[in-house]
DNA sequence: TCGATTGATTTATCATACTAATAATATCAA
DNA sequence: TTGATATTATTAGTATGATAAATCAATCGA
């Protein structure tokens, strides 16, 4: 056959990207079909090899569907795999609203502050070590030597990991995929960085003393903070 | 070509269920290489295309990953997507445990209450009118029209659905799938049939009114009851 | 009116060839 | 010997074309 283009480096990959974003965007509703696999391979310069394996990737994820005659088609918005990285980040990347924001840290705060208890409860001092390694770097983020998001995101991590409760572990990449985007629409980053490092101290010395109870209470109460500035945050956007 | 044998229908599915059932069973451990691709056809009697299209599917999942010469690799568990339906069936399918099963039952008790929460704040009509069909059906199953085991998951989806929080629905299907494996480790269904009506009616009655706290404290309950039977149940076949 | 038959469309599978990335090896220079 | 570099071999990635099977739609017959 022909040679295929050289310097564009998995193909597939890329058209994972386009048609499954294209479809988070909104741009194909549910039930409609996209188009036959001949007409994508056109439309994207690719064998209908390529186009195929990357279709079959989009049913992994939940996305699409398809059957002979039928085509290809997209699925109700509840089949998609919300929790499948990439779908989420198309989903903040393309639909992130105050409303969405708000939802994810309603999750969060149901989720994390029980991950502390465990944490608390179960105690695995390497868990725990990490857990004061990430507040060390809060600590030094405070003082400017390192990026303050990267490094309050890394804390709230470890504490899921700390957990060992493997559904709250797979939280982690959700927390950490969406809170990068979450600064876009709250930039009140500035104004809770200073009082921060103290509250997420307390947090750690909760755990590491096996409080479980003050575990989650900590945990939930920054969370309540985070939630009561977004509250604050959609009324300017709306006074506007 | 030849042409492909008749019967085999999806064959590309089972090649997935094959081969990421046998993954999460711990047959092939983390950083192993599959065999190569002209080997697993051989293997599975399929084309490499179907191979190629397989292995696609269970990149998505985040079960493997794989590059030129290096060949097919099974990724850390920590990079597998649990919440993806099959991942998760393999998982309860091949490694279910008490010890997952606890961590099962205390994820639901981070997030069932608080969507209880949710959705008694929202009060979405259509979403209160389906929790109390759901409802109904537990009446009907306890006189043992009806499937009990059924009827309870679908009240608990209900609630979840009712919430209107995308990342306390997604947890719908994890209730859904893993809670009809827990009954063959805890063999207590019968014991708790009696009383949960009632119990249930509760969590209606405090969401259909608006009481958040009512609501999110009656879910407690039942999960807090489940939890203990759950303890009782490991103590006692710890102790055969 | 309804059921069965036929036809057309689209995905599913197969086969084969070639390309490109990369791990392993061999080569060479210092 | 060592350390960098070039070569080679292996394997997934991509392309093409063909056949099979599923299914929707239209047609036909009773």
């Amino acid at each position: 056959g022909m040679s295929y283009k050289s310097g564009s480096r998995y193909l597939t990959r890329e058209l994972v990207e386009a048609i499954g974003g294209m479809i988070v965007r909104g741009d194909a509703p549910a039930g409609e079909s996209l188009p036959i696999e001949a007409e994508l391979s056109k439309q994207y310069d690719a064998s209908r090899t390529v186009v195929r394996e990357a279709i079959k990737m989009l049913t992994a994820k939940g996305l699409v569907g398809s059957r002979p005659r039928r085509g290809t088609y997209v699925e109700p918005e509840s089949e998609w795999n919300l929790f499948d990285p990439d779908v989420l980040r198309w989903t903040l990347q393309r639909r992130f609203s105050i409303d969405l924001l708000r939802e994810f840290l309603i999750a969060r705060k149901a989720i994390e502050p029980a991950a502390a208890r465990e944490a608390a409860l179960h105690r695995d001092d390497e868990a725990i070590a990490e857990i004061a390694s990430r507040l060390d770097d809060m600590r030094e983020a405070a003082t400017g030597a390192q990026d303050p998001l990267e490094a309050d995101i890394a804390f709230h991590i470890a504490v899921l990991e700390a957990s060992g409760n493997r559904f709250f572990r797979q939280f982690s990449f959700v927390v950490d995929t969406a809170l990068r985007f979450s600064i876009r629409l709250t930039n009140t980053a500035k104004g809770v960085r200073a009082a921060s490092v103290d509250d997420h101290a307390t947090i750690y010395a909760a755990i590491a003393r096996g409080d479980s109870s003050g575990a989650a209470l900590a945990v939930e109460q920054i969370l309540d903070e985070a939630l009561q500035l977004l509250e604050m945050s959609a009324a300017h956007q709306a006074g506007h």
